[in-house]
DNA sequence: CTGCAAATGAAATTAATTTTCAATAAGTGA
DNA sequence: TCACTTATTGAAAATTAATTTCATTTGCAG
C-alpha cells in the first residue's frame, strides 16, 4: 500500500498534478479500504484525518483519480448511488455480496472471445465491459441460517 | 406491444394493484420506446398524452413496476442516473454505444458455467448477474471517420 | 525565495428523489 | 347502479446528491 501509493503519487505528478495533503488524505483511505465507498462516506473517513478538508475536494479528487484510471466505479442496484472502488491495475470483475455489500475481485476475465462475437454480430466495435455477479457471501448466508431463515 | 401491455395490466391486477390512467399511459411509453429512458424523459413523454400527470406518479409507477419484475435498470458510466429500460421477459445483457447511447439487447447469455466455477471458487451464492459491453456502433463509427477522427 | 497556476473550501446553486397530506378515483360488493 | 373502502394521485415541501462560483491558499517550477 505503501509502495502503491508512491507509484499513484509519482504517475500523478508525471501528469502535472499536484500533491496536496488533500489528497494524499483521500489516497490514504481509498487504498487502505477493502471495498468500496461513497463520496459521502470517504469523506467522512477522511475527516478523521484530515478534518478540514471540505466535501468538494473529495468529488473533485475522484473525478481526477477515476480520469486518471487509479479507481473506478461500481454501480449497484437499489440506489444507483456510484460507488467508488480501489482499482488493482488490471481489469477484472466484481462479486458483490448482497448481504453484507463486500466486494471480492475476479481477476481472470474469459470474456473476450463472446466480445468478439458480439462485434461480429452487431458491427459494434467493442471498447470494454462490466460484469458484476452479484450473491450471498458464505457469512451472510451462515447468518442467515442461525436466524432461521 | 398491445399484447404486452394487456399481459402487463392482468398481472398487476392480479397481484392486487390498480390500473389507472396515470399507470397505462406510463407503461405505453415504456412500451413504444426501444431504448432506456430517464424518470425525467419518461415524464416528458407522458405529458404529452397525460398533461395532468405529476412527476412522483412516474417514480412511484416505476418502482412498482421494477418491483414486479417488469421492467429493469441499466447503471452506466459518466454519472450515474439510472436509466430506464423496457424489459424482455428474459434476462440479458446489455450493449451500450458509447457514442449515441443506443442500446442493444443480448439475449444469449451463457454465464452460467461462469458463475458455477466462481460460486465454487468462493463459497457465494450467486443470485444474478449483470453484463454490460460498452462500443462503438457501426453508425457512430462512420460519423467519426467522415469527421477525420 | 518568488510568482503563478492549480487547488481548496465555504456558500450558493442545481438537480434528483422522497416525503407529506389532502383530494381523488379504482375496484369491490351490496 | 351506488356507495364504500382504500390505493393512488399530485402539489408542495423536504431531503439528498452533485456542481458551480469565487475569494483565498498553496504546491512547486524557476
Ligand atoms: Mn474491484
Ligand atoms: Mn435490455
Ligand atoms: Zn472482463
Ligand atoms: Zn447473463
Amino acid at each position: 500500500m505503501e509502495v502503491k501509493d508512491k507509484h499513484i503519487v509519482s504517475m500523478m505528478r508525471h501528469q502535472g498534478h499536484k500533491i496536496t495533503p488533500q489528497r494524499r488524505a483521500i489516497l490514504n483511505v481509498i487504498a487502505r479500504s477493502d471495498g468500496h465507498l461513497t463520496p459521502a462516506a470517504l469523506y467522512q473517513r477522511v475527516k478523521q484525518r484530515y478534518p478540514r478538508i471540505g466535501l468538494v475536494t473529495v468529488y473533485r479528487t475522484l473525478d481526477l483519480l477515476a480520469g486518471l484510471g487509479l479507481i473506478c466505479r461500481v454501480h449497484t442496484d437499489g440506489g444507483c448511488r456510484n460507488y467508488l472502488l480501489r482499482r488493482p491495475e488490471e481489469h477484472h470483475h466484481h462479486l458483490i455480496c448482497s448481504g453484507c455489500a463486500k466486494v471480492v475481485d475476479l481477476a481472470d476475465c474469459n470474456m473476450a472471445a463472446e466480445a468478439a462475437r458480439i462485434s461480429g454480430k452487431t458491427g459494434f466495435e467493442i471498447e470494454r465491459h462490466l460484469v458484476e455477479f452479484i450473491g450471498r457471501c458464505s457469512h451472510c448466508r451462515q447468518m442467515a441460517l442461525a436466524k432461521g431463515f
